[in-house]
DNA sequence: GCTATATATTTGCTATACAAATATTTTGAA
DNA sequence: TTCAAAATATTTGTATAGCAAATATATAGC
C-alpha cells in the first residue's frame, strides 16, 4: 500500500470512527430517556435555562438553533413536568420569562452531562502530554469544519 | 496552571470541540432535508440498504439500531419516493427484501455523504503522519467509550 | 392615536421512534 | 402430521421533535 492509499485509508477511519462516537451518543440519549424520563432536547434546554436564571423563549430560541415554537413546545412539556416555570415579565408583559426549579435542579444534577462520561474517564487516566495531543487532533477536525464558537 | 489543571482544561476542551462537532452535524442533516428532500434516517437506511443489494428489515433494524417498526416506516417513505423497492422473497414468504432502485442510487451520489465533507477535503490537504496522528487519537476516544465496532 | 413590530402561543403538518397488536408464514415438537 | 410456538413484517396508537403560518397581545415609533 502506498503512502497516498495509506493516508485515504486512515481518513476513512477517522470518518468512520467520529460515526461511531455519534452513534453511541445518539444510543445515550435514549438510556437518557429511558432511565431519568427526559429527552436529550429538554435536558438541553433545561441547563441553558440554568445557566442564566432566566431567559426568554426568543433568547432560548436562537441558543438551541431551533425555531422558537419548537422551543414552546419543549418548554411546555418541561413545565408539565414541573422543571420549570414561567413567568410574565413586569416590564414587559410580552415577554416570558423561563427559570429552572427545585425539582429541575435536582435533574441537572443528577442526569449524566453526557455520553461523554466514560470518554472524560478514559481522559483522565492519560498523561497530560497524550491529552494535549488529543486536544490539537479534535481541535484541527473544528477548524477544518469551520465551525464557528458558539460561546453562550 | 498546575499540569493537572492543564489536563482538566484539555479535557474540558475535548468534550467542547466534539460537541460542536456533533452541532455541525445536526445542521447538515437539516440542510440536507432542504437541498435534497431527504432526511437523515432515510439517507442513512438507503446506503445500508445499497451496500448489500438487498435486505430485510429484520436484517436492517439492527444495523441501524431502531426498532423494526420505526425502519418499517422509514422503508415506506423511501418506497413513496421511489428510492427503493420492496420484494417479497419466494423462499421464505414472510420476508420482504429491500433494495434501491436507480433514483435511489442516484439519491446516494448527489448526496454529500455527511457533513463531514469539509473535513474530509481539509485532511486530505495534511501530510500522512499528521492524518496518521489524528487517527490514533480519534481511535483512542472510541476505544475509551467501549464501542463496539459494528462492521456490517 | 394608529400602524408596524416584537413576543409568545396555537394550529397544522411531517418525520422519528417505540411498543403492542395483528396477519401471515415457517418451524418444531408431540 | 398436526398444531402450537416462533419469526417476519405491518398496522395502530402514543409521544416528541421540528417547522411554518396564523393568531393574540403588548410595545414602539411615526
Amino acid at each position: 500500500m502506498n503512502r497516498n492509499s495509506e493516508k485515504k485509508e486512515n481518513i476513512r477511519q477517522i470518518i468512520n470512527s467520529l460515526s461511531q462516537i455519534l452513534n453511541a451518543l445518539n444510543s445515550f440519549s435514549k438510556e437518557l430517556m429511558k432511565t431519568f424520563s427526559i429527552t436529550g432536547p429538554q435536558l438541553g434546554a433545561l441547563r441553558k435555562i440554568a445557566q442564566v436564571q432566566q431567559i426568554s423563549l426568543s433568547e432560548l430560541s436562537p441558543k438551541m438553533y431551533l425555531h422558537i415554537s419548537t422551543v414552546s413546545g419543549i418548554a411546555d412539556r418541561l413545565e408539565a413536568a414541573g422543571h420549570i416555570i414561567r413567568r410574565r415579565s413586569t416590564e414587559d408583559r410580552r415577554v416570558v420569562y423561563l427559570s429552572v426549579t427545585d425539582k429541575g435542579k435536582e435533574m441537572i444534577d443528577r442526569a449524566p452531562h453526557s455520553g461523554f462520561g466514560k470518554m472524560v474517564h478514559g481522559l483522565e487516566e492519560l498523561p497530560v502530554e497524550k491529552v494535549q495531543q488529543i486536544h490539537d487532533a479534535i481541535r484541527l477536525l473544528v477548524k477544518m469544519m469551520e465551525i464557528k464558537n458558539n460561546v453562550q
